[in-house]
DNA sequence: GCATAAAGATACCGCTTGGTATTTTAATAT
DNA sequence: ATATTAAAATACCAAGCGGTATCTTTATGC
């Protein structure tokens, strides 16, 4: 009946996914103790402090975003695959969110950058994380002469990881994903246009 | 020595900063008697409740950022230099803030989306008036032949918000303006080649 | 120059917050 | 079966929250 590690799970759980939707400051103990059934006593004896738990409901929130990314990615086989499935992962979070709130990265940062040292620095991390990532994907590509050796792979980067997460923003705001399909089509008419033509 | 509307100014330019650097919800009233060296007798004397402050603060945000960007844009001359304007009021943000926190309609977007239904809205009406300001303008440049004719305005008003909104959440967090800059020369390339030539 | 009324300060309220100390409950090893 | 120990519930705390009622101060119209 008792479980230690399914009790620290759930609680990761639930308060990850309300952090993720309310805000970190803005979800409370009570909160997270009527979302799991639990009480207090529960979650300090498995997280030092609120703070201890934020930071890890974060990095479970990074972990569940980059696993399912970093598996997708294996999987595919071309540059040009591998690109969507970036795409793809954005596309259909509106559809069918492997988590609530959006992206956890564009939520972090917007609530810690001038607020919250230790939650800022992990943000910062996931989007080093996330260029570190797409940039290798590229270089790769750009080695084995899939994307014009021209390519401003920096830019590109930035370019693609600024796009999809502001387009989330306005789908968030919007309530319908016009935004994130209509810059979506955007990126991926623009990776082609840096493919190198296959003869 | 008392003056209301110059009391009232000053509470709504301490709590709009307040709000827009820390968020919403994180500031608390206290924060903001601290800041103004007022008493909250003087805070509820000029709003209802922190509610009102913060709509009313929000929408002080919203009327500056709209304010220096119509301004600019109707001085500007030309397609380009319209568009030029944008451009460069986020650029420069990083280098000389007209406001601290970064752009209010990203932060409240964030904050507000899955938690609070009015700053939503607010939020929301931001994001209107910035894709039409920047679609009226487009729209005005294909009529007049500025901008080639199969120009996808639709499109490039969302990738031009999005990448500029996700670039400040990115420049934000890694404390330069890497991401930013970048991404404007991006902007400011794919701006260039939807131009018609002139001779 | 004094009465009036508004502006703002002070004091207080109930409630929630994060956190802790203590007690009860349940799994486990002997 | 029972003792041990960890897990979780309960009860409590001070501090901070948003909000209000009341009192004091200051500007202003007559």
């Amino acid at each position: 009946m008792r479980n230690p590690k399914h009790t620290k799970a759930t609680i990761l759980k639930e308060s990850a996914n309300l952090f993720n939707v309310q805000g970190y400051k803005a979800t409370s103990l009570s909160d997270i103790t009527t979302a799991t059934g639990l009480t207090k006593g529960a979650i300090y004896k498995h997280f030092k402090n609120k703070e201890d738990l934020e930071q890890q409901a974060l990095r479970s929130l990074g972990r569940q975003m980059f696993d399912i990314l970093n598996k997708e990615i294996k999987d595919a086989t071309s540059y040009e695959s591998k690109i969507e499935v970036f795409f793809t992962f954005f596309k259909n979070y509106l559809v069918n969110p492997p988590y609530a709130g959006g992206c956890p990265l564009l939520n972090s940062a917007v609530e810690s950058d001038d607020a919250n040292p230790v939650l800022r620095q992990q943000s910062f991390g996931m989007l080093v994380t996330f260029k570190s990532t797409l940039r290798r994907i590229m270089e790769s590509a750009k080695k084995r002469n899939h994307i014009k050796e021209n390519t401003d792979v920096d830019q590109m980067v930035h370019v693609y990881i600024a796009t999809l997460e502001g387009a989330m923003m306005m789908s968030k705001l919007e309530r319908n994903n016009d935004a994130i399909t209509t810059c979506i089509d955007f990126l991926r008419n623009l990776n082609q246009s840096i493919l190198v033509a296959v003869k």
